[in-house]
DNA sequence: ATACTCCCCTGAGAGC
DNA sequence: TGCTCTCAGGGGAGTA
């Protein structure tokens, strides 16, 4: 599942690719992957040029000229660059029609994936993202201010990972990366983490992120190589599906287990529940 | 306000 | 071999 590596490796890759070409035509095949009314979407879309490429947490954000375009890629969008010739396979549920000849698909196994077109505006207060907080990455925030969100809450270390209200971009891949890094079992109940602990994994959460990142993500069943860019992250994980082989820290069997109704890797020794 | 459950979908893998 | 069943999974909607 694209992650938020995957999501800025997809980002920068089609920012080189697609700056400043101007949207023809759309055609939308599967209609609930668009939020907002079809005939609207496609109204609006048509004339409007690529400009910027920003992402907050998964989601991926492309400034039209007068337009917002909002993509989550869910388990497993994608997007692919094509000459028209090339024939659409049945996963292919939007086509853009860019200026350059090239056909820019949007594809999607299981349809999970949203897209969604605002009006252009400099507050960053779309619905679509009414539900999410600060990225990883956003300056803003610190690990005293996630600690004092989040110590008195119920819950544990993975679901407050996984949670996108505070702090978005983890996935599943990344909460067991992280939490094996931190040496924190993901079912510590989150009042049982002190401020230090919250120091620790906010350092550790950019450390592992910013590392996929240079890696161009991580490539497993559901987020394989789009637009020609395979990451290769995978080869660095520690714990996620890896169940049945060996901690790179201490050769203990790497177990599965489900956390708040996720699959869940650990290594039972290095990460001790607090 | 918080915490559950359901739902959207399909393909992979298990079981017979 | 081939059928049917179960399950994974992000996040929004609905409900307690």
């Amino acid at each position: 599942m694209p992650e938020l590596p995957e999501v800025e490796t997809v980002l920068r890759t089609l920012e080189t690719q697609i700056k400043d070409l101007e949207i023809l035509d759309v055609e939308v095949l599967w209609d609930n992957i668009i939020v907002n009314q079809n005939a609207e979407f496609i109204k609006q879309i048509q004339g409007q040029h690529f400009r910027e490429f920003q992402r907050r947490g998964k989601y991926l954000l492309f400034v039209l000229d007068e337009s917002m375009l909002i993509v989550h890629l869910r388990m497993e969008g994608k997007f692919y660059l094509l000459d028209p010739s090339i024939p659409r396979d049945k996963h292919t549920h939007v086509i853009l029609h860019l200026s350059d000849g090239r056909e820019m698909r949007y594809h999607d196994v299981r349809k999970f994936g949203k897209m969604a077109l605002y009006p252009l505006r400099k507050d960053f207060d779309y619905p679509m993202l009414a539900n999410i907080g600060y990225d990883a990455f956003d300056e803003r925030l610190s690990a005293e201010e996630l600690y004092q969100k989040w110590h008195k809450r119920s819950g544990c270390l993975k679901q407050m990972l996984l949670n996108q209200r505070f702090l978005a971009g983890i996935g599943n891949i990344y909460a067991d990366e992280i939490c094996f890094s931190c040496g924190l079992h993901p079912s510590t109940p989150v009042t049982h983490l002190n401020r230090a602990d919250f120091d620790r994994i906010l350092v550790e959460t950019r450390r592992i992120l910013r590392g996929a990142i240079k890696a161009g993500g991580t490539t497993i069943r559901s987020y394989t190589s789009s637009l020609g860019v395979t990451g290769l992250f995978q080869l660095e994980l520690k714990v996620h599906q890896r169940s049945g082989k060996s901690c790179p820290v201490c050769g203990q069997e790497i177990i599965k287990m489900k956390v708040g109704g996720r699959g869940t890797y650990v290594c039972v020794k290095c990460q001790k529940k607090q």
